[in-house]
DNA sequence: GGCACGTTTCAATAGTGACTGAAACTGCTG
DNA sequence: CAGCAGTTTCAGTCACTATTGAAACGTGCC
């Protein structure tokens, strides 16, 4: 890894842990994103990144539940290795759905507990919520229509 | 509060904890959620949830910065009194924007660092940041005027 | 079977940052 | 001006959790 690569995955770390990732965990993302091969082992993410064997397994391990990273069997090696999983944000953006969802929930489980008479604050929300639950979907096939569209 | 209430608030503290976000900060968003009068001051929140007035000063800045609570007066009151702010959710998707276009300047940023023959892990997200930045102010847009249509 | 390499687990450590409590500060009231 | 309620600031504490290092655990090769 050469400085402008170690700048970036720095530049990628700082991004995500401004949201409450760990450091670790976005390295690993942006290290992934760039690194050649694509495909890699933890030990080799390890000595890459400077992070320790068991650092690697945990934070992969999330990386893997979430869905942005996968498991790969590169013919002929007996590796477990790991990349980034091709249309991981596009299954990112898709899901958030259901946290529009539980948002709305949020809203509706608050209308038993307030006074009858302002509601404002809550039905706003749940307008929202409904709102992009009744646009997303057709939102995220145009978006998988215009992505397939560039990689035939 | 009631137990129902106190029961809404700790959901709605779980929900956002479980994006970084601190357990203070949230509590105080769902109580600002219900409680009624919805403007408060930052003494009777400390009180209403037991937390010191330092944490409710400090938490309430940063909901006030990122622009959902806002301060009001109170006629004839000379206190200062905070209120979930009316379209604040709103103003949260529609913000959602920059960070869209933070991504895609990430994915531009890659370009020089990594090898030419695969770009392809980094084009995909560079593609789906500028499919958002296209629909996301129109959908806005729907968005606005759908929710004003409910609240004339 | 034994060896080498990779992965997982886990106890211990280090570092961070949320939260508190007290003290300083502000602006209003009598 | 003294008194008071509310707010801000900040040093210190505490809890949590990310990270490590080492030890157990495979798993395929010799």
């Amino acid at each position: 890894m050469d400085d402008a690569q170690h700048q970036y995955v720095d530049k990628v770390a700082t991004f995500f842990t401004m949201f409450g990732s760990t450091r670790a965990w976005a390295e690993i993302l942006g290290w992934l994103m760039i690194c050649e091969p694509a495909e890699r082992t933890q030990a080799e993410l390890a000595e890459d990144l400077g992070l320790s064997a068991g650092t690697v397994s945990t934070q992969l391990r999330t990386h893997v539940q979430l869905g942005m990273v996968e498991q790969v069997r590169v013919r002929g090696e007996r590796v477990q290795r790991y990349r980034l999983k091709p249309g991981a944000w596009r299954e990112v953006m898709t899901s958030e759905l259901g946290r529009i969802q539980a948002l709305g929930d949020l809203a509706s489980a608050a209308a038993p507990v307030m006074p009858g008479d302002r509601p404002d604050r809550v039905t706003e929300l749940g307008d929202l919520a409904g709102f992009f639950a009744r646009e997303w979907p057709p939102l995220m096939a145009r978006m998988t229509a215009e992505l397939e569209k560039g990689t035939p």
